[in-house]
DNA sequence: TGAAATGTTGGGGCG
DNA sequence: ACGCCCCAACATTTC
């Protein structure tokens, strides 16, 4: 009772891990038998920090809205402050007389530079800290080749992840968290007071329809998912029309499930049911998990590739600055009926079928040859499941300058894509009303209906729907022409 | 986790 | 019956 230190409290940074179970600081905390006091920071002005997009800004304010409801009940109600994480945790650190400071890792350059930094100085001041992987299957130096380096094909990656075995099973939620004392803090800021919920306009309607952020979200989704997403999950995963992926990119990226609960709560399931359909679907979603796992890889062996092609041989490739073009992808009106679809939910919604997304990005960089980068800063401010590693490792895949990346030369055909992928044009029809009279017939090519039955489905090419902004072939010619010069740069 | 161009095959119409 | 052409269907190659 005379020792001090018995009650000197542990400080648990939440970050991208806005949940309370299968989260190895708060374990860890616990563990330590200390009052806890948790803390989230909203980080601003970090050098080298991308920014949060305004979508990921409504998430973030549920999902620790959500958290902070969580660690309440649990006895430790959530901190929240802002400013400089440089100098905020130090600083709360002294003024608690935290004895440890527990975070998990991420992986983004400038988050590994802040953590970095703020390590050395606690440690300073003669301060813990110990850090886990929260977010990974396995950890970025986990999974490594035979030469002992980083995987830049994400095959054998996978197959390495496997040889790894089953990652550590994930913890239970503590039964109870003993909170510190705020006394020596000053007193926390109200999480409305952020701002991080649009208004004038609010614009987020459609989110609110779409999405529910948070642990007890994350987990309903999982379990929808697993209960009749995944039997089809191999087909259906490419039908924009149908509610076949899992959805569950922002839950995953705001750490509201791990990777590892999606692990062996799908194995479970699997072996619980042994159906042979059942095997193929599950499967096809972990390879998908292992995918995330194989960016946040890249990401920490390639610090640069936010900014810099990953093949530098495409750093002579011949974009083009064209404001208007860019514009009108943003906004969904270049013409071509998916790609507009898939821009407008993803406007609408903050989020967009992986299908399409793969077809825009196409779009984007093939045939209107904008630079990959444009995208990934738009796809960054939009999707409500923005990741840095996941987008830049994405659009550098699209691009075909990244790793183990498309072929340049793969070039998708918007109509081809649209009837191959919605035959019924259902997605069309969905977000891009204007053309939902149309006879499926036409949908993903109206410029090819004759007047009569454009006429009698109110389209009016040009004024109640764009012309194609491009003629695909042309533009997937002078695509391949623009490839060349990396050709010749090889 | 494409698409288009090019090559091959085989059935059927026809002289 | 046979060769020839056409062309769809499928396979292979190329970008």
């Amino acid at each position: 009772m005379a020792d001090p230190s018995a009650t000197a409290p542990a400080l648990v940074w939440f970050r991208n891990d806005l949940r309370v179970s299968d989260h190895p600081a708060l374990d860890a905390a616990v563990a330590a038998k200390r009052p806890i006091l948790p803390l989230y920071i909203l980080e601003e002005d970090a050098p080298g920090d991308m920014g949060l997009g305004a979508a990921s800004r409504w998430w973030l304010h549920h999902s620790l809205s959500a958290l902070s409801a969580d660690l309440k009940a649990l006895g430790a109600p959530l901190y929240l402050t802002r400013g400089r994480a440089e100098t905020l945790i130090p600083d709360i650190a002294k003024r608690l007389g935290a004895e440890t400071i527990f975070w998990n890792r991420r992986y983004e350059p400038w988050a590994i530079e802040t953590d970095r930094q703020i390590k050395a100085t606690l440690k300073d001041a003669g301060h813990a800290v110990e850090s886990f992987n929260g977010a990974l299957l396995y950890e970025p130096w986990e999974v490594k080749t035979k030469q002992g380096g980083a995987y830049g094909v994400f095959t054998p990656f996978w197959k390495a992840e496997c040889a790894l075995g089953d990652p550590p099973y994930p913890s239970q939620a503590p039964k109870a968290l003993p909170g510190a004392d705020w006394g020596p803090l000053p007193p926390p800021e109200a999480l409305e007071d952020w701002g991080l919920l649009p208004s004038a306009p609010d614009w987020a309607g459609g989110l609110r329809d779409a999405w529910t952020p948070g642990e007890a979200g994350a987990r309903a989704r999982l379990a929808d998912f697993l209960d009749d997403g995944v039997l089809s999950y191999q087909e259906a995963r490419d039908k924009p029309a149908m509610p076949g992926t899992s959805r569950l990119s922002p839950h995953l990226h705001h750490g509201e499930i791990s990777a590892r609960q999606i692990w062996h709560w799908s194995r479970e399931r699997l072996r619980e049911s042994g159906a042979a359909a059942y095997e193929t679907g599950i499967w096809a979603f972990l390879r998908e998990i292992s995918w995330r796992d194989f960016n946040h890889n890249l990401l920490f062996h390639n610090p640069t590739m936010p900014h810099k092609n990953y093949q530098r041989k495409f750093d002579v490739f011949p974009w083009r600055e064209d404001a208007r073009s860019l514009k009108a992808w943003q906004r969904g009106l270049t013409g071509f009926p998916l790609v507009d679809a898939g821009m407008r939910e993803l406007w609408q919604t903050g989020y967009m079928h992986n299908r399409v997304r793969m077809l825009v990005a196409s779009f984007l960089v093939k045939d209107l040859l904008i630079d990959w980068r444009e995208g990934e800063a738009w796809f960054r401010d939009t999707l409500v499941d923005a990741d840095l590693a996941n987008n830049v490792g994405n659009w550098q895949w699209a691009a075909g300058c990244g790793a183990d990346a498309a072929p340049y030369f793969r070039i998708f055909n918007p109509m081809t894509q649209g009837e191959r992928f919605d035959p019924e044009g259902a997605y069309v029809q969905a977000w891009v009303p204007e053309l939902k009279d149309l006879p499926k017939k036409f949908i993903h090519a109206p410029w090819t209906a004759d007047a009569a039955t454009l006429a009698k489905a109110k389209v009016e090419l040009g004024r109640t729907y764009p012309h194609p902004m491009v003629d695909h072939k042309q533009a997937r010619q002078q695509a391949l022409d623009a490839y060349s010069h990396v050709k010749g740069a090889a």
